[in-house]
DNA sequence: ATTTACCTGAGAATGATATTCAATTACACC
DNA sequence: GGTGTAATTGAATATCATTCTCAGGTAAAT
């Protein structure tokens, strides 16, 4: 059992939970690569592969892997929402081009200290934050 | 006719469309504070305020004050979608609150240096950029 | 074997947003 | 001040993602 599976499977039953089938092959198309997705093509991906579950299903999981910290939500483009993996990702920010969709990550250390500082500041509790760049990759100003 | 108004009635015109009275209605909402807003708030403020504007009228005018750059949409909360004011606004970052839904502005001309640096590293146009951290306020943490 | 709690797929329900349509209105031009 | 044209409106309807309901399944605990 892969390194996702056996958290996701711990967290689960932690809560009383079952790792069935279906919850097993949604979770390995979703680490199967280490893209955003949202819960449609997600779908389509799985009806390609032969399986039959329903979306419904899907739906259900997903709030459970936010729960248990393998995903979250990511920075919201056009209209529909879209899930990055937190599990074995690190901490990271947007570019996101607003022409190709393309998504570029990085890291910034002085910004994650100065954004400390801030909260500090405001006796305020971090939970989580995210910083997403909307603007035109290099590629797409050429045309 | 005020500053936002007069903006907003010179996009229109720029583009061929009109400044009715319903989206001069609308637009003065809007401005009358300095509040984040969703379209659902908003269409019962008109009707209490003793308007007749429709859903509808609201939900096309949006997108035209995106496009015209009075307006953006915020740091998405549960579920809705909210926006904010970009004109007479500054450039901001937000702390929200998870427990009580407070929303703190704050700015950082670090964080907006070091971002800059970044693009110009990337070679990335920036149109927009939004940072927000979720957490808890220090009110709700002492309870 | 029975109980109990959890899961499932299918389809119906929901709720926010978008669109259609016929009637109305604003503005440029006469 | 009329008039034509294109934009705008409200109401109703449609759409789309997401959630819920329900009627079986299933696995582990008793």
């Amino acid at each position: 059992m892969s390194e996702p599976e056996k958290q996701f499977a711990d967290f689960l039953r932690s809560k009383g939970l079952k790792f069935t089938p279906e919850r097993r092959e949604i979770l390995r198309k979703i680490f199967a690569t280490h893209e955003h997705f949202d819960v449609e093509t997600l779908f389509e991906k799985l009806k390609k592969g032969g399986e039959r579950i329903s979306l419904a299903t899907i739906y259900r999981l997903v709030p459970l892997l936010i729960e248990s910290g393998m995903i979250r939500q990511a920075t919201r483009c056009e209209g529909h929402v879209t899930y990055e993996h937190v599990f074995g990702h690190k901490l990271h920010y947007h570019l996101v081009c607003v022409r190709c969709g393309k998504i570029i990550e990085f890291r910034d250390e002085g910004i994650e200290r100065l954004l400390m500082q801030v909260c500090d500041k405001y006796d305020f509790t971090v939970i989580d934050h995210r910083l997403g760049v909307r603007g035109i990759c290099s590629a797409c100003r050429e045309e």
